[in-house]
DNA sequence: ACCTGTCAAGTCTGG
DNA sequence: CCAGACTTGACAGGT
């Protein structure tokens, strides 16, 4: 089995080079008409420009796992914004689509705690859509959509499970077909475990992205062995490997924060586990080290007896 | 050069 | 109904 590493948005190992430069309504409103539009330009040119040199850093280290910043476009979504971030950067959008199709590299994206389909409120659900639109339409712009997943959590509980799932339902429906079609569930830390979660993606044929630190957060009763094989089946559709989160506790008291480095031993116990099912999975590393935190973990788990580095960002095992 | 308050959006808890 | 926590990085303005 293999397993390939990969980090969120930002490369610490490149200088400057932050993909999420934003420009936020306010600082919008305060420029004067004329030089608003240059300004969101300037700065989505300059996250498009971050995110290309940090396909290159990938490459050069051999890493195939990647999930790009949500916040490439400025207020791309905002209701008295919304502007047109497609035509104005065709070519650059179609660049990092040809990067990351010929670095063979798996992107994504992870919209914000806000994109969610639970509210009873409409608008919610309404710019939860939106939302949803954006990350596709960078998908289409760049060629990858086929190949690539928006990954959301449940959302909240309102103080009742059942119904809310219910409503889940309901308001998926909503959303555009081929959007459905790419997007992934997680488990959450504080609401939707890995058995509700598991519940839903199989009944909405939805593939479920496994978190170890949010499942050891907000355990179901069983072992997580128990589950995994229902979880790699959910992936079967879409014809992909299975994608796990990886992170670890800051402390035992503020278990649910993100470590800056994830913990060999934390992680090494999962990476057992896995050992018995013997299928390639992909890990997104989700620490505050970014790219540190993720080699620091590949060269960990390598001086694992019977673990083997075969690329800079691959273990077989 | 460093520090601090602010920012579109979400829910949850407590008052 | 509202404030603060949760949590996030980036940024502008102040010292």
């Amino acid at each position: 089995m293999r397993i390939r590493l990969g980090f969120v948005a930002n490369a610490l190992g490149l200088w400057d080079a932050s993909p999420s430069k934003t420009m936020t309504y306010k600082r919008y409103t305060e420029l004067p008409k004329n030089e608003r539009m240059d300004r969101l330009k300037e700065v989505t040119a300059l996250n498009l420009n971050h995110t290309k040199r940090i396909l290159y850093y990938l490459a050069a280290h051999e890493i195939e796992v990647y999930r790009m910043s949500s916040s490439l476009v400025p207020l791309a979504t905002h209701p008295y914004v919304k502007w047109d971030f497609l035509k104005p950067f065709k070519k650059e959008w179609q660049e990092l689509g040809e990067l990351i199709r010929q670095f063979n590299i798996r992107a994504s994206f992870h919209p914000n705690q806000f994109t969610l389909f639970t509210s009873d409120r409409e608008h919610v659900t309404e710019n939860a859509v939106e939302d949803m639109k954006y990350h596709y339409q960078m998908l289409e712009a760049m060629g990858i959509e086929k190949d690539s997943v928006i990954n959301i959590h449940i959302g909240g509980t309102y103080g009742d499970k059942e119904t809310t799932v219910e409503r889940f339902h309901k308001n998926i429906k909503k959303l555009p077909a081929e959007i459905k079609d790419i997007m992934t569930l997680e488990n959450d830390d504080k609401t939707y475990n890995v058995e509700e979660t598991l519940a839903v993606c199989k009944k909405e044929d939805i593939p479920m992205v496994l978190d170890i630190h949010h499942h050891e957060a907000n355990l179901t009763t069983e072992k997580i062995e128990e589950y995994i094989p229902d979880i790699f089946d959910t992936w079967k559709r879409r014809n992909m490997v299975p994608k796990v989160h990886i992170s670890s506790p800051k402390t035992d008291k503020a278990f649910r924060s993100h470590s800056d480095f994830v913990d060999l031993h934390f992680i090494s116990e999962f990476v057992q586990v896995l050992r018995k099912f013997d299928v390639d999975v992909d890990f997104m590393i989700e620490a505050k080290s970014k790219d540190f935190a993720m080699f620091d973990l590949i060269e960990g788990l390598s001086s694992i007896r019977g673990v083997k580095r075969i690329r800079g960002g691959t273990l077989e095992l």
